[in-house]
DNA sequence: AAGCAGTTGCGAATATTTCGCAACTAGCGT
DNA sequence: ACGCTAGTTGCGAAATATTCGCAACTGCTT
């Protein structure tokens, strides 16, 4: 008496709208809030954006989605087991780029050591120019 | 013929409204466009945000403020030959520490080897738990 | 002194995210 | 199965943040 659905597991109410947002989430990567409600309206037209936002926060407070920061703009979101990964993007021209987090390894210890800070190297983007615009 | 004034050797005409911005700028050590405009009426309490906003842009461009994204929101201005650090904001907290950019060295370099990409690590905060809260 | 392009103030337009509230419904108890 | 209640939704409005159009103004060049 337990696994019957991932969201009463987590103590939420089970409706479509909240189950299709969770699924676009997962199946688009990371997305923003505008792009999911897009997504979901595949499948149920009359979602309404407030509905969407509400429930990405709910997700993500009981931990299935989590929120990053690519770009200038708002956040995006991804599904919280995916394996996390930098991104790279571009100041020049916009692309955004991935590397696994290893990269930040180092990093990441320093601050720890430094400053006993625990980083999360891929909540905000990384920015700087890609290897095409630094030509 | 040349040092009338900073403004000016940039191609820009010299109003007090960009004069103030850009001293704003520089006192506030980072600001967002709402902090400059406030500053500025102490001086010029007419002056309008959209022209804080355009004005930010016009210094950017020639370089003499840059931006930074250190929380959720909007982005911070801070002056150009500001020696640039780190900024290490808790999601707990939302406490914002700074830190050099040395510590970032060897992220740097391996992004640059192994992807070709010239990274300006103080674009974006680095996101996690700070000292105080990861206890 | 005069002219013009760059700049400003202002109000409106966009864009994004949040909120209040009445209608609706998932899940629990009976 | 049926109903109750608290959680959820849709919708319109509000709150934010940033950009734009445009007429009036002004710094700078001649
Ligand atoms: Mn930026
Ligand atoms: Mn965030
Ligand atoms: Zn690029
Ligand atoms: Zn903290």
């Amino acid at each position: 008496m337990a696994e019957q659905h991932e969201l009463r597991d987590k103590g939420l109410r089970l409706t479509p709208q909240r189950e299709l947002v969770l699924a676009a989430v997962r199946e688009l990567g990371h997305a923003t809030p505008e792009e999911v409600a897009e997504k979901v309206r595949a499948t149920h037209p009359g979602i309404n954006l407030s509905t969407v936002y509400r429930n990405l926060e709910t997700l993500e407070n009981v931990g299935l989605v989590q929120h990053a920061h690519l770009g200038h703009g708002g956040a995006t979101y991804h599904a919280a087991e995916e394996l996390t990964h930098l991104h790279l993007v571009c100041g020049t021209c916009g692309s955004v780029g991935d590397a696994p987090i290893d990269v930040a390894a180092n990093f990441v210890q320093n601050l720890a050591d430094d400053y006993g800070f625990k980083t999360d190297v891929s909540h905000f983007a990384i920015y700087g120019l890609c290897a095409a615009c630094v030509k």
